[in-house]
DNA sequence: ACGAGACTAACACAGCTGTGCTAAAAAGGA
DNA sequence: TCCTTTTTAGCACAGCTGTGTTAGTCTCGT
């Protein structure tokens, strides 16, 4: 039988290259070419493996989100509903190298798919991170409020949009000015918003 | 004495066209050609106002930053603290057809800026923007805590970069899915998020 | 060993890319 | 009218683009 690769990693190291050349030159740089010599193969290599251009980048995409689900979805649930509502929420905030390349990335992607035409499939990756993300919020300060840790006179469901729309901007603003928004800064402004919203012990 | 045409004018009408081609086909599509042919002229006459295509990148994001300055400083402050506030932060957000064009290309050069070479001035441009914007957010801010109208236990640095990330993630969403996030759910979480910092009267 | 099937590299092709260059058209004061 | 300066269009060039095709190499069960 035929020499054995595993095609699924294979593909990962691929689109792995791919976000490299986004990160270091932008989407604009992203060919073919560019991210087969990324690799370290051949362009034709690349192509075995993604028959088209437009598949390989709605891969390298769905890639983000699927690496920020696999490391929200190891998270052991321990401590406060507070210290576990902050764990997951960092997990979607660019706090360390890995996850700043991941939303750099994503980001040059979101561009894109705003793109009215030839978006493809990129349109519905950012709709399902975006519902991801925010039934996510909904859900932890659901546990918050099963807790009793919430204030009583809050809409839950406003919260969670407000939550969520926070949770962006800093994710934002922790890639694009790291210096000045540092990973600690970040968690002190999440905290402090989810003290906000605590009820008082 | 030659024909007289208003560089600056047209300079702008490029960079406008520019902003279509983005906005239609993503970045990945504004090469000299498409953007002349969007704008109806020829290759040459493009290049004639723009020598290089980075100059001509670097002026239509510029462009963007200018068109909400002025949109800014044009705001007459009138009302309550409260309602001046509110009506300068809806001009950083994406709530009309015209301003939505707006942040999604501002969106693509972000993204395109965070690429470590080549970026040029990109970056700076992005950085003096969201310098200008979280200033904004202090002085709206400081402008209340003057009116008596804020809470006194507040942190009013800390608060203003909090309510910077919330207006940055508001804008993302009303940009991204803006059926779900509609202008009027926008400014009501806006509304809300001031509400929650200031004095019971 | 051998050959079926998985894998790789290389070339071809038409078309687009940014930029340099040149010739011509337009315009209005003299 | 003519002439200077600005403005415009077009061509040329080398190089890159996505994709189709083809000939080859490698691996491993039999």
């Amino acid at each position: 039988m035929p020499k054995i690769v595993d095609h699924a990693a294979r593909r990962e190291e691929i689109a792995e290259a791919l976000w490299r050349v986004v990160r270091r030159d932008g989407i604009r740089a992203a060919s073919v070419r560019t991210i087969a010599a990324e690799a370290g193969w051949s362009a034709g290599a690349v192509r075995y493996y993604f028959p088209d251009q437009d598949g390989l980048l709605s891969f390298a995409m769905d890639l983000v989100s699927r690496r920020v689900t696999e490391r929200v979805a190891a998270i052991q649930p321990k401590g406060s509903a507070t210290t576990i509502a902050l764990r997951y929420l960092e997990e979607a905030l660019p706090l360390d190298a890995e996850r700043r390349a991941e939303f750099d990335v994503w980001m040059a992607f979101m561009a894109q798919a705003q793109a009215e035409s030839g978006a493809g499939g990129l349109r519905a990756h950012v709709d399902t991170v975006h519902d991801g993300l925010r039934q996510l919020c909904e859900s932890l300060l659901n546990a918050l409020a099963e807790d009793g840790a919430l204030r009583d006179d809050l809409d839950v469901r406003r919260e969670a949009e407000r939550l969520h729309a926070l949770v962006d901007g800093l994710a934002l603003h922790a890639a694009i000015q790291p210096d000045r928004t540092s990973p600690a800064r970040v968690r002190q402004l999440l905290r402090h918003h989810l003290e906000t919203l605590m009820a008082r012990q």
